[in-house]
DNA sequence: CGTTACGTTTACGTTCACGTCATCTTTCCT
DNA sequence: AGGAAAGATGACGTGAACGTAAACGTAACG
C-alpha cells in the first residue's frame, strides 16, 4: 500500500504555498491533470510530483512552457520506441542545459566569494576589532 | 592603459546580444547608469561588466529588481563602513541562495540523470542493435 | 432550513520585461 | 544642401503568470 491519498486544491495548496488560481492555471496550461470528482480535482501522488517539479523548474528560471516539456521526461512511459527515442533526445539537450547552468553557477558563486573577501578585508580594515562575517 | 574603450548602444547591442530597448529598460531601472555625449548613450568596461551580470542573473531566474540590488556587490568601493557592512550581509544572503540553488541543481541533474538511464535500458531492450545516445 | 465552508467557472485586472511604432535631433556623406 | 543612418524620447502594445472579483453549486452543521 503505497501513501497515494488524494488531496484536496486546499491541501495542495497548503503543502505546496500555492494559490487554487495557480493550480487551475497549471492544469488549464496542461502541466497538470487531475482527476475529477464530480466537479472537485482530486490530486493523486503523481500530480504532487509534477507540481514538485514545477516549483522546480520555475527556480531555475525555466518558462512554463518548458517545463511541460520536461514534464514528460520524467514521465517515460511504455510509449511507442519514435516517442521514447524523441523523449530521451529531448533529455540529453535538457541535461545539457542544465549543466551548463551550473557551471556558470558554479562560476558566479566563486566571483561573488571573491568580491566579499575583498569586502571582509576592507572592514578588518576599518575595524580591526570586530572582525567580519 | 586598460581597455576602457567606450561603446556605443549599437555595439553593446551586438556584443551582447540584446536590444536598444533593452538596454535604455535597465537604464530606466537603473541598472545601468551610461554617460553621455550630449544625447547619445556611451557604455564603459564597467557597464559592460554590469550587463554580463544582469544577463547572468536573468538565467539564473532573479527579476530585475533582485538583480539591481546584487550588482552592488560587485561594487562595494570606498563607502561608508555601515554601509559596507551592510552590502556584505546581503552577499552573504545571496551567497547562501544561490549555493542552495547549485545544490538543488544538482540534485535535479542526478533525477535526470536517473530517468534517462531508465530510458535507456528500455531503448536497448526494444532495439539491441542500435543503442541509445 | 439557513449559512458557513469549500469548491467551481468565467472574466477582467495586474506586474514584469520588454516590443513596436511615431516622432524628433544629430551627424556624416556625396 | 539634401538625405540616409544612428540615436533619442515618449507612448502604447504584448505575452507570461498569475490575482481578484462575481456568480454559482453542494455538503455538512447547528
Amino acid at each position: 500500500m503505497t501513501t497515494d491519498r488524494t488531496m484536496t486544491i486546499r491541501e495542495m495548496c497548503e503543502a505546496f504555498d500555492v494559490t487554487p488560481r495557480t493550480l487551475r492555471f497549471y492544469e488549464a496550461k496542461e502541466l497538470l491533470h487531475p482527476r475529477r470528482d464530480g466537479q472537485k480535482r482530486l490530486f493523486s501522488k503523481r500530480d504532487r510530483a509534477r507540481l514538485k517539479l514545477i516549483l522546480r523548474g520555475k527556480r531555475f528560471g525555466f518558462s512554463l512552457e518548458e517545463i511541460r516539456q520536461l514534464l514528460d521526461l520524467y514521465h517515460m512511459d511504455d510509449s511507442q520506441e519514435t516517442q521514447l527515442r524523441k523523449t530521451y533526445a529531448l533529455a540529453e539537450t535538457h541535461l545539457a542545459e542544465m549543466e551548463a547552468q551550473r557551471d556558470e553557477l558554479n562560476e558566479a558563486i566563486a566571483e561573488l566569494k571573491d568580491q566579499m573577501a575583498w569586502g571582509a578585508r576592507r572592514l578588518k580594515e576599518l575595524a580591526p576589532d570586530r572582525a567580519a562575517g
